[in-house]
Parts: structure tokens; sequence; C-alpha cells
DNA sequence: GATTGATATGAAAATCATTTCCATCTAGCG
DNA sequence: CGCTAGATGGAAATGATTTTCATATCAATC
């Protein structure tokens, strides 16, 4: 196995955690690609048609690893599900989520970052992080659905 | 198996997600006496303890029910275990919740409230659901980690 | 460029929460 | 008292995620 794997540009990410492999760099072009919420399994199946296999546990690893290094936002679908999403910037953000496509939309969270902030300096409680998610239904999918089964 | 089960008052709450079942009540009553977030294994434990079995499958069954008709609180622990609590009245609330010994505190949620309730009208998205969740160490639990491993 | 030790990989097995199956029971009603 | 739709529970199935461990590869050093 050498060398006809399809070299995909390593944006500087990769080294934030850890070495830099070809997996992983493979890995993250295809969450940046993705442009919204993917699972584990699906970023692999994405992977495997497109000529790239990764194995499913270094996708895990690599997801699990970005989330870590505040690279990714994660969610979790109705099923439990982890949902990965590649993050620009150094800040976190909130999403509105359409529940049948999965599109997603980063929403102005600033009311509610300060919220969160005064309810963890009020209390007693030490190093409180928070989770926030706005899920429904996108016009798209909203239209599509219209006096249909 | 007749007749020496301890009877639990069933709040009328039970009659809320279908038949009033012996099981429903002592599952219903457990999950009040809990006094906050519980996972469903850890009632059926509770049960199975306290000498009032209810099959694993029947706890899920009721407590999902439960959380169906608004009668309980959800939310994912970070393992992705989902976890309920009993909630008296009929608004949902936001909690902030313990990461260390599960002690859970109802916060003020009405600006987050306006907050998503803006989003959502702005959006063009139908049916905005929210989930909200803090999650800290309590001053008990801080307290017991001072400069201990 | 070869050596090498720390890391990373991946296929398969293990975990673990939750759901489904299905044979058996029972609440609720006439 | 029956009757039956709905409920129960133990076992098996499901499905996401993690672990295991033998093998491969990064990256620093000679
Ligand atoms: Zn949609
Ligand atoms: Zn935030
Ligand atoms: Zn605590
Ligand atoms: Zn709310």
């Amino acid at each position: 196995m050498a060398g006809d794997r399809p070299r995909v540009a390593p944006p500087q990410d990769v080294a934030l955690i850890g070495r830099s492999t070809q997996q992983r760099a493979t890995v993250l072009a295809a969450l940046v690609t993705a442009e919204g919420f993917v699972s584990a399994r699906a970023l692999y199946n994405r992977l495997l048609n497109g000529g790239s296999p990764v194995g499913l546990s270094t996708v895990y690893r690599t997801l699990t690893a970005l989330a870590a290094a505040d690279r990714a936002d994660v969610v979790r679908d109705t099923n439990g599900e982890r949902l990965f999403r590649y993050r620009p910037g150094p800040d976190h953000r909130h999403y509105l989520i359409c529940t049948e496509c999965g599109l997603s939309l980063p929403v102005d969270s600033g009311p509610v970052e300060k919220w969160a902030e005064r309810i963890a300096r009020t209390s007693e409680f030490a190093n409180v992080r928070h989770t926030v998610e706005l899920a429904g239904v996108c016009p798209d999918c909203g239209r599509r659905h219209v006096r249909a089964p």
C-alpha cells in the first residue's frame, strides 16, 4: 500500500492534536468540506467512497481529539449519536439545526452567553459549562412536508 | 408472586400514560423520591434493592412515557446516558447540574426562553425546540477536591 | 539515509445504553 | 365472571463508541 492515496492539504490544525499524520489530515479535510454537522460513521463512509479510507476508530479518535482541542463543535442528535462540525474561530458557537436534513446555522448567542455567565457567577458552582441547542424544521424541509405523509 | 409487594401511593400522574399499573406507580414513586436526575438503570437497581423489582424494559418504557407526557425532564450526561428528573409543574425547566454528585438545581431560565423564542421567530424554521444545560462542580464536591488527587 | 523509540493505525472484539421480541399476564369493562 | 387491548419482563438484537493489540509510521537523531 504505497503512495497512491490522494494527498489532501493538511490545514495547520492537524498539528494541534499530536502527530501530523495522513489520516488525521484526511479526516480534518473531510470535516471541513462537510460544512455542517456529520457523524463519525458518515465521515467514515464518505472517505471510503472517496477512495481515501481511514479506519473507523481513527475517525472517532480524530474527531474526539479535534473537539477536545476546541477545533470542532459537538451536538447529539435525537438518537444520541454525536455529530461534529468544524469550527473556524476560537469561540464556541450554538446552532439552529434542521432535524430533517441536518442543515445547521450558527445563531447569535451573545445573550445566552451572558445569561450563562451570570448563572455561573451567582451560583457557588465551579467550572460551569453549558450546552445550548436549537432544533427545528428548516424552510425547505417544511415546504416538502406540506400535506405529505 | 402475589400481593406482598409494598403498595406505593400512585400519584395521579400514572393515569396520564395509559393504564394504571403497579409497575408504573412504583417507577413513578421512585422517580419522585429520587429528587434529582437518575438513569433508568439506577432506578432499576434502586427498586431491586428496595424489594419492588420492575423489569428494566418497563422502567425504560415508563420513563420514556413520562418524558413524552411532560412529566419528566431529560438530560444526557457526558457519556450519553439519559437521566430523568420528575417535574412537578407544567413548564419545562433548565438545570445546573453537578458533574460529580448529580445534584441538580433548577435555574431561572426566563431570559433564555425569550432568547430562544426570538431566534425561533426570526428564523424561518418551524417547530423549534431547545436544549439548555448548565453543568459544573457544586460547592461540596469542589471542597472535597481541594488539593486532593 | 539508516536507526529507533514514541505514537498512531485499524480490524476485530468488547462495552454499554437502549430497543425489540414474544410468550405470558392483567387492568378495566361489560 | 370472562374478554381483550394493553402491559410486562427476560432474553436477544441493535447500534454507537471504546478498547485491544499486533503492526505501521512519524520525527528526531546519528
Ligand atoms: Zn432541513
Ligand atoms: Zn455558549
Ligand atoms: Zn456535587
Ligand atoms: Zn427552555
